[in-house]
DNA sequence: CCTACCGATCGGTAGG
DNA sequence: CCTACCGATCGGTAGG
């Protein structure tokens, strides 16, 4: 059993590392993720584990990678294909929301917890989480521009500032689970996102 | 020169390697505050640092202290004296948003980052943060409640919701400023905080 | 507040 | 992917 593996149980192994990387990063942040920890928890040699990527760095930019990917398939994947403009960004409003507030990791959204470990240092971790994160305002702000063309939204919107309050609502979310126990925080970012859109809040259900 | 120091040259040893803690904490999280990295920096023994404190323990809840007490001054303090209800909430905003534009420290806000990296792990950080932020937000919701009462925000508005979003917001100019470069996010923050009160924008200066 | 030290853990390498 | 190591750094203590 011992020795090299083959190249499929090799991604294999990999992928269980990624896993694990991912779950602790949410709670203890990219940094928390150390070789030995790893090791310990999939019970393998800390060899073994940093085989599979070189250096620390690479064990976090994969992981990054594995957050943003996740955050993409809950977020983003579910409705890419709706209409541009208003209806897919109310559509992304509730997938972010509903992601925030059922997250897959225990920590809540990797993405949200590696921006602000990584927002003021320097490095390759940094540079390749800002690239994503901008590409993401990018998506919003196409969204929101074909909004406001269509006349969906009011005339005088900001595409930049509606892109940066709905970023931050839906980081929010995080937080105010894990300090507040906020149940409701889905819903509070919701409504919110909607008040910065310009939007009228939906009729009480009551 | 050697040896032990008076009282007050204690005091002063101490609130010197507060200073720098908060400093190191806002930008690597406060388990970037690592005893041998103060020491360097300031040019002190390893000893010296944490017999300041006993433990790794009491040094990061000293300088969540730190935090905490710089956000208090340069947030709260200026407009605790104005009238409760809208007039100081909308103060409030504007302190606040004033804060994280140009924040004390390099990294930004303190208490934003470390909500962050604390929010999901056990322990007494943990626990003094979050007794923190819930008297924050208690203030919050007094205030909000007032302006309701006054009748000068909407009747059905929603204090906790409204105090959510207000937190999350403020809280997103500090990845906003350091991951986008986003210079306007003082200014977004408010406009977005004006909005989530359902309070018309101001009109354009142009 | 210093020197001198402790065991534990860090990221990482040699060699198989 | 393992064993066996490496130097550096971690939090912390003894003793002055």
């Amino acid at each position: 059993m011992a020795g090299r593996r083959s190249a499929q149980d090799a991604l294999t192994t990999r992928d269980s590392i990624l896993r694990t990387a991912a779950d602790i990063a949410t709670v203890d942040g990219l940094e928390g993720v150390t070789i030995g920890r790893l090791a310990t928890d999939l019970g393998m040699s800390k060899s073994g584990v940093i085989g599979q990527f070189g250096s620390k760095e690479e064990l976090q930019l994969a992981t990054l990678e594995r957050l943003l990917g996740t955050f993409r398939e809950r977020v983003w994947d579910p409705v890419q294909h709706l209409e541009p403009g208003l209806p897919r960004l109310l559509a992304i409003c509730e997938s972010w929301a509903d992601y925030e507030g059922h997250p897959e990791f225990e920590g809540g959204c990797g993405v949200a917890q590696v921006s602000f470990e990584f927002d003021g240092r320097p490095g390759r971790v940094h540079d390749a989480l800002a690239a994503a994160l901008k590409r993401w305002r990018r998506t919003l702000v196409a969204d929101i521009t074909t909004a406001v063309e269509a006349g969906d939204l009011p005339a005088d919107t900001d595409p930049q500032q509606v892109a940066f309050s709905l970023d931050a609502l839906a980081s929010g979310m995080n937080t105010a689970r894990l300090l507040h126990g906020d149940t409701d925080s889905g819903s509070w970012a919701l409504a919110a996102m909607h008040a910065v859109l310009g939007i009228d809040r939906a009729p009480a259900r009551s």
